[in-house]
Parts: structure tokens; C-alpha cells; sequence
DNA sequence: CATTCTGTTGAATAAACATTCACTTATGGA
DNA sequence: TCCATAAGTGAATGTTTATTCAACAGAATG
């Protein structure tokens, strides 16, 4: 019963036939032995990255990271902070400006605009909610280096 | 402040930026003088097959129908009623088995299965609620053919 | 062991979204 | 003109999804 399993078992559901609602994808895990509530399954289509279309729950091509900033995040980046709406960045001394070229260069939505120090960039979100989005989006990108 | 012109907007706007709930699209909009609301908008993002992803509304490269069966429609499907879990696709005279097996080979996760007549295709889906659905996407299929 | 921390979960509830129904407006015949 | 029909809309309401909060389990630490 673990939840990567439960995981693993949403995906083989949803690309096999449609499903509409979470609440149908319970009953669909229910005939396969495994019990779990709408409120469960709402955090996995958030951390499986599936969304809703008319046709059903699908796995949506995650528009990827362009590799420079992915890289030199990997390489540079040591801490990611929210502070109202604003995230900030800590990097390595001195490599600050050329994680926050790369990330000016990705233009996010989520992202109005970026300074840079020595080893800190502040990231500029339009609203707090926003900017506690780019966080998680943040280290969503340095999970497993 | 025509349907139309709204949709243009609509995308413009969350081409543009991230637009997270349909009420703070409804607050983008009367920034430039369209004033909407929430029920509106719900329509609007259904007609013009938005998503929602964690990044915002999002236009989604809606996964095309093959040409085969995109061409066979525009020529020979003539009707298309739902009937309780079926759908019932009238084709010209003697058709209905190629423009069956096109549809077959199109893998829709909505459809069951076909039975094809001469003039007749039955369209099995799993329930009521997806045949209605199926009913629609062929009907998106015919227009402006 | 106790304690703290972290991660997972469900019940209750809030928020977001979709649908129904009634109304208006425009259009196109009789 | 008058009626019928269709398209578009909002208010009220129903459904679906997300969040909050509390409980619990297991791992790490003193």
C-alpha cells in the first residue's frame, strides 16, 4: 500500500481509460484493493503533474527546463527562500549573476523579474502565492542531482 | 464585445501571464473593459479547450484525430445521436465499415468498441456520460467542414 | 526508552468550477 | 408584425477539487 505504488497504479488507470473525477478514480482503485479517499488522490494528480481535460486525468508533457539554467542550478544553487513575494536565491560566492541570466533567459510567467549580487539573486514574483510556487518549483529542479 | 473577441483576449491574456483561478481571469479582463463572470468563463475555458496546470490556464495542443479519420468524417458522416451508452454515426450508403475501422485505429479511450452496418456505425462507449461526450467531440469534428 | 521530526493520511471545510434555469436579444421566416 | 428559434448570459445552485487541521507511524536523536 504504499504511495509510490498507488502512484504507478494511477498512471496505469488513467492511460488505459478516462477518468473524470478523482472521486471515479477512488472507485477505480477500489476494484484493484486499494482504499483511499478524494483527498489522497488530489495531492497525487498535484505531484504527479496530471490535469484535467475533457477527455480525463492526463500526464502532461512537463515543459522542461531549458538544461543551461538546470545545470547551473544543479551546480550553484545552495538555498531557496520565500519572503513575501519574493524568493531568494543563495549560489556559490560569486556565480549569482550567471544563475540569474540563465533564469531571466527561461522566461517564466511566474518570474517578473531577478537581481543579482555576489552569491544571492532575488527573484521577483508578482504575489506571494506565486512566489511560493516558484519555490516548490525550484527544488522540484534540484530533487536528485 | 463580442464571444469572440473576448476569446482573443482570454488567450492573449494567459499567453501572457499566469492566471490561476477563473475569477482572477474575470479581474484580468475588466482591467481592459470586459466585464465577465465566473460562469461566463467557465464556458469560455471549456470552448476553447484550456487546462488548468500548477503554471495556470494553458491552451492544450489538443491531441489531433488522425487525417484518416478526420477525412472520412468530413465525407461520409452524415448524423451522429447518442442513444443511452451508444452512439449512432449515419454515413453515406455503404461507408460506414471504412470510416468504422478508421475510427477503430484512432484508439479513443472513450470508445469501446464499433459495430459497422452498411449505413450505420454503432459507437460503444463505457457509459451515458461518455457517449454525450463522444457525441460532442464528433460534432467538433464535423465544423466548418 | 522518551522525544522530536518528517511524512502520510482522512475528516471537515473552503475554494474553485460546472450546470441549470430563466431571461434577453437577435434573426428569420410565416 | 408576430411568432419561433437560437445564441449568449448571469444568479443560484450543485459538483468537484484543494486546503487545513489533527492524528498517527516510523526514523532519527538525546
Amino acid at each position: 500500500m504504499s504511495k509510490s505504488y498507488r502512484h504507478g497504479q494511477i498512471l496505469r488507470i488513467i492511460r488505459s481509460k478516462s477518468v473524470h473525477t478523482q472521486d471515479e478514480l477512488a472507485r477505480c482503485l477500489k476494484t484493484i484493493g486499494l482504499a483511499t479517499t478524494q483527498v489522497t488522490l488530489s495531492r497525487d494528480v498535484r505531484e504527479l503533474g496530471l490535469v484535467k481535460t475533457p477527455e480525463g486525468y492526463r500526464e502532461i508533457t512537463h515543459e522542461e527546463t531549458g538544461p543551461a539554467f538546470r545545470l547551473l542550478a544543479a551546480e550553484f544553487l545552495h538555498d531557496i527562500r520565500a519572503a513575501s513575494n519574493l524568493v531568494v536565491l543563495k549560489t556559490a560566492p560569486g556565480h549569482a549573476n550567471s544563475v540569474a541570466v540563465a533564469l531571466d533567459n527561461e522566461e517564466w510567467k511566474e518570474v517578473v523579474g531577478t537581481i543579482a549580487g555576489d552569491d544571492t539573486i532575488l527573484v521577483i514574483a508578482p504575489d506571494e502565492k506565486t512566489a511560493a510556487h516558484l519555490c516548490k518549483r525550484f527544488h522540484k529542479l534540484l530533487e536528485g542531482r
